[in-house]
DNA sequence: GAGACTTGCGAGAACGTTCTCACAAATCCT
DNA sequence: AGGATTTGTGAGAACGTTCTCGCAAGTCTC
């Protein structure tokens, strides 16, 4: 009496069903070494008829390969950043014959490190990460990686030798300023999201995610140019939080001298700007102007349309996955900091000082 | 010499180095079986010393379980669902020590099929569906799934023993129409997306998916039971893209009796309405009321604030997991459908016909 | 027609764990 | 004190593949 078929069929099923050996049973099915086309086609019909279905974790055993991509991620779902990405670097990797397992830290670098740790006693082949800090870094050195590749996107690492896919934002801020600029505002506010700080603060927080100094240094240095002097910026340092981004968002309105235009360095810092007008009747585009980062579907439909600097989040995804997959299959490539070029998409919320100057005092 | 010590060390060199068989080692790391506690101190800090990290791959092989969930979703971003969705079957699957496998069909059956050939193959413990689809699952038989458990969520599928997690859809449209007949609507219009049409149609198409279908049952009971005649509603079903749910707002204000509230399915349809509404200068909560399904923070900030029916996206998510992981964790849970309370959320974005009648003639 | 190469296949090891079983030593019980 | 139980450990199989060898038969070459 044979000893299989207890249970789903296995390859050895499949071998002595179809008279073969485990071997060759294994070169039809994957399709690798020297088969006979004959044997092959056999084989597999009589895999068919069993309904057997490889078993991907005895591959990976023997392999030494899941074909697994890690992704840690930051599920900050009113960032459009998280949502974007996962869904383009799933696809991506998916075209790529790889699969995604993915974590979740909420900003948090604890929750970073055991999401690696987890990753890597998984198996998987390679890591895409969104830091969580760019203070730390290291849990990312390649013997913590069990020497896999990884690529990080949204935010660089400086001083660190790791592949990573970006935006140009010191330049989408630099234009973001411009084009306020030459619609005539003088008065500008800047709500920034920062991590480190609890409520708001004027003082600018010694470690900053590499996105957010970027832009503030655009911001900065845009305004510089154009002649703006520093007391007509108020800078505001905000705590991730609804209340806190409110308040900054009020005292920003409650200064004497208000700005004419908000800038925020993210969508929930943007939405914060709205839902203060909001409740005090400031009109969007008339009243107060606000330019915030990452565009979404959101900014667009409403009235007016939000202006945004847009960034490529499919693309830096499809990037991302391309380079990671390519240090897996070919390792030992170089590490790049790539940095795709943003867009600044004009809507209706920036008012024009200069046609109607009426709308704005000085 | 010894065997050992090539590239990273496994519980043999750990078993070797401390001076105890593999089987101890083994009991040792994992804590199970009758251990000495002072050999498990010694085999842990060796372990520990030689930076030993634990293959989960060859755990899975061995014990049949990946502590991996698959998820098998439909990533529609503007959706709401994906993100929030995502992120909590993530986190809700954490807690429980599971990772999440996440796959993409992009409403397409065929990527459905093969998503979760995939990951049975690659042995998840179970399934989280979100079926593209009410018409087919003969892909969702236990065969197909290698026995795995399975839980649907955000969709039902009728006629088939398997678990579900959905919301009360159907009580939400009602709820919403009665809203909006307290306010004194009268004229009402549909928006209704639904994935077999071209463009978009009056024609109700035959299969809908779940949720749609309660949806639109719920808008119409509540509206005969509110006394309004077939001829004061509109209905459109509308293919989930931008220029036909565009044009099917347009189709919808142009005619003779434009309705002056309009009822979205999901959030694709409210933004074309957010849009046209937007290019035709007119005020939503004056001009134009709207209410859709699905909240977001945008949805809030937005002045005014657009009225919703929210689901419990996050809970949805928790039990989900927790109905699954039950039923991979003690096999043969009966199958249960459950459908968690929506709530009306009254924002701005309804006008009050009552109070001021100017706003709209009959 | 004999050597050289090619083709197709099977035996068996290997991947890194866990688990079953057996057994020696230690402890308990009366 | 001697049997019964408990405790701790090790040997070896097992999970389902792939891969390296080696070998027999077939094909080519001159």
């Amino acid at each position: 009496m044979p000893k299989a078929s207890s249970g789903k069929p296995t390859i050895v099923d499949v071998a002595e069903k179809a008279g073969v050996s485990r071997a060759t049973a294994s070169r039809a099915l994957s399709n690798y070494g020297r088969i006979n086309a004959t044997t092959q086609m056999h084989v597999r019909r009589v895999a068919e008829e069993l309904g057997y279905r490889p078993n991907d974790v005895a591959k990976a055993m023997r392999r030494g390969k899941t074909k697994t991509i890690g992704l840690v991620i930051v599920a900050d779902f009113t960032n459009a950043f998280f949502d974007r990405a996962t869904k383009g670097l799933v696809d991506a990797a998916k075209e790529l014959g790889y699969q995604v397992l993915i974590t979740n830290t909420n900003e948090d670098i604890a929750a970073e490190r055991a999401a690696i740790v987890t990753l890597i006693e998984k198996q998987v082949d390679g890591l895409i990460v969104v830091p969580s800090t760019s203070a730390v870094h290291d849990h990312l050195t390649p013997e913590h990686l069990d020497n896999k590749p990884i690529v990080l996107i949204d935010r660089r690492l400086d001083g660190v030798r790791i592949t990573s896919v970006t935006t140009e934002d010191f330049q989408g801020a630099e234009e973001a300023v411009r084009h306020v600029l030459s619609l005539g505002h003088k008065r500008m506010g800047f709500l920034i999201a920062a991590s480190g700080v609890s409520g708001f603060t004027e003082e600018r927080p010694p470690l900053l995610l590499s996105t957010v100094e970027d832009r503030i240094n655009g911001f900065a240095n845009a305004a510089a140019d154009g002649g703006i002097k520093p007391k007509m910026q108020t800078w505001l340092f905000c705590e991730d939080s609804q209340t806190a981004s409110e308040a900054a968002v009020m005292r920003l309105l409650d200064q004497p001298k208000p700005p004419s235009v908000i800038f925020t360095s993210n969508n929930d810092m943007a939405i914060a700007v709205l839902r203060v007008a909001g409740k005090r009747q400031l009109v969007i585009g008339r009243d107060l102007s606000l330019v915030t980062i990452d565009d979404s579907q959101w900014l667009e439909a409403m009235s007016p349309g939000i202006t945004v600097v847009a960034r490529p989040v499919e693309e830096l995804s499809r990037i991302a996955i391309q380079k990671l997959v390519a240090d897996i299959e070919a390792p030992g490539q170089p590490a790049e900091k790539i940095a795709l070029p943003v867009e600044l998409i004009a809507r209706g919320s920036v008012a024009n000082l200069v046609l109607r100057p009426e709308l704005w005092m000085e």
